[in-house]
DNA sequence: ACCTGAACACCGTTCAAGT
DNA sequence: ACCTGAACACCGTTCAAGT
């Protein structure tokens, strides 16, 4: 019944290729994630990936939605945990993910992070910020100024160390703001 | 005299391989410099290449030294201006060379970043960073913070105006340091 | 619709040989 | 030393054909 001929109905799914790449990704690194490697893997030959995607660039998009969709926390938009607390979470557990996937960095920053799971991540930082008495305007590009240095401490290989300092220090300039035009407004939580 | 047998010996050198790259990089895109692209566009067999340079990554990184060769100027460096200001003229500059090169700034995202004009624009931040009134251990630390920023908002693409924000929040982040530390200590120059 | 085989237009790199 | 021609082991992508 569900049993239907070979070659005829679709044997796989977009979300077999994604885990096939994310496979590579983890593994080999990023420049070992090609069609060819992705289709070998899967059982199929490189042109039947074109069925699922309509190129290379669409796969490695739904990769970069894959891992960020890893890093998803319930604990990120606590709102019982102070907010610097939380940014400092989310930026560790994104780091460990992306060191876990050689290369992976440099596809999420040439890609045009637009996906639902970076805009959920996004989100995430814009409550955080909100927590923090940012205005809407101001939480949005203090947001992309935290992507700016999420993803760019990566790709430069930023010490684990250096990575809470640094954090600290973008997050003491953004709350500078808010402190002389709003005193005293929800400062910690 | 100085005419040589030809095909015996050296009819070009490192730098026209570099340019020629650079050239490529400029007109086609970091995609399209290719060793084979250089070998036509200076006339040789692609294979001549590896008598100027061991692999395709030593070519990069040359490559990369020669954009960062290309930022340097004066005016990064008189102490007579306010070092705040001269930080923002070597963003606007290095986002200027970096906008001028498609790709350009993955290659420096992808690179060791320590060759000598690598380290002669981390020079230029540090003595800026000092006369802001940072020690040496957090003027180093502030350096490599600064380098994630501006390559990390060329890479995601930040809007012109919203350069300058970013990095006024970030430069609060790091004087707020010194300020509680060192009360009055030569803020401005 | 999904798959295969074959091909096209590329890559980086190596090797043997020429001057 | 520097160069060429030929080859190797790859890429992404397209096309015609089969079920």
């Amino acid at each position: 019944m569900v049993e239907v001929r070979p070659g005829r109905r679709r044997t796989l799914s977009e979300q077999a290729i994604l885990d096939a790449a994310l496979a590579l990704l983890a593994e080999l690194g990023a420049d070992r994630v090609t069609i060819r490697g992705i289709a070998t893997r899967v059982g199929i030959a490189p042109n039947a990936v074109y069925t699922y995607f309509p190129d290379k660039a669409a796969v490695l998009d739904g990769l970069v939605e894959q891992l960020l969709g890893r890093v998803y926390d319930e604990r990120f938009t606590d709102p019982s945990v102070p907010w610097r607390h939380r940014v400092h979470d989310l930026a560790r557990e994104l780091r460990a993910e992306l060191l876990a996937h050689p290369g992976a960095v440099h596809l999420l920053l040439a890609s045009s992070l637009d996906g639902p799971n970076a805009r959920a991540v996004s989100a995430t930082l814009l409550t955080a910020l909100a927590d923090a008495g940012l205005g809407q305007e101001t939480a949005a590009r203090a947001s992309h100024l935290l992507n700016v240095y999420f993803l760019g401490s990566v790709a430069l290989e930023t010490a684990a160390d250096q990575v809470p300092w640094g954090l600290d220090r973008v997050l003491d300039g953004l709350t500078a703001q808010v402190s002389t035009k709003h005193p005293k407004r929800r400062s910690t939580r």
